[in-house]
DNA sequence: GGTAATTATGTCAATATTGACATGAATGGG
DNA sequence: CCCATTCATGTCAATATTGACATAATTACC
């Protein structure tokens, strides 16, 4: 894994305590993972992309834009369910959703 | 809504009280519920194609035979991180679990 | 029909996720 | 340099999800 990405996945909270337990990875929680982050990549070009703050986005959900804020950073704690919602709130559809996820 | 689908989301707990209450739910609801759906039917197929009973694959993922029957069903109570980590667990490839999701 | 295996349904304590809030950091006009 | 807006991060009580268990219903085979 690049010492890049394995930095991003460490802000996001994914950090299990070393290297080694990320390289240790099931394929399975990783491909999960990388579904999450391009989830969330694709929710924060589509909100840009409509002129919307977190606050806005947020808003529109009945969440909180501190949660929209994690959303977008792929934190560990945010499920694919509100991630998928936020998706759809922005107008993607289903084929765009599962665009961003077959992109893991 | 097809009588025969509403039906089958009332038996997975989709309830809400009314066939209005159906019909009023938001696009975005409406999306998500047939994803899981659609998710929940792949799973099965691929867990049967696979020779393993609900309680393989409960064993597989450290979960239990009652809570597969209810991925399978597509309950309510089932987030799509379990339905999706389950899909995985089979071997599905993230293109595979896009195409479910796509369908919808 | 018996019966063994599989699947469905209900419940619950433990755990994870959620919206809300506070507050800090970054960005961008003016 | 202010000031406003936006975004990031931490915390927490409320809520939702989870694995486990019990037990019923269904299916398959003889």
């Amino acid at each position: 894994m690049k010492t890049t990405k394995r930095k991003a996945l460490e802000r996001a909270g994914w950090r299990t305590g070393s290297a080694d337990e990320f390289l240790g990875l099931k394929a399975e929680e990783s491909t999960l993972l990388t579904m999450r982050l391009s989830l969330a990549e694709s929710l924060r070009g589509r909100r840009t992309k409509l002129g919307l703050s977190q606050t806005d986005l947020a808003a529109r959900l009945g969440s909180s834009q501190s949660r929209v804020a994690k959303m977008e950073a792929g934190e560990a704690d945010v499920s694919l369910d509100l991630l998928v919602r936020a998706m759809l709130n922005t107008g993607a559809s289903a084929r765009e959703v599962a665009h961003a996820i077959a992109a893991a």
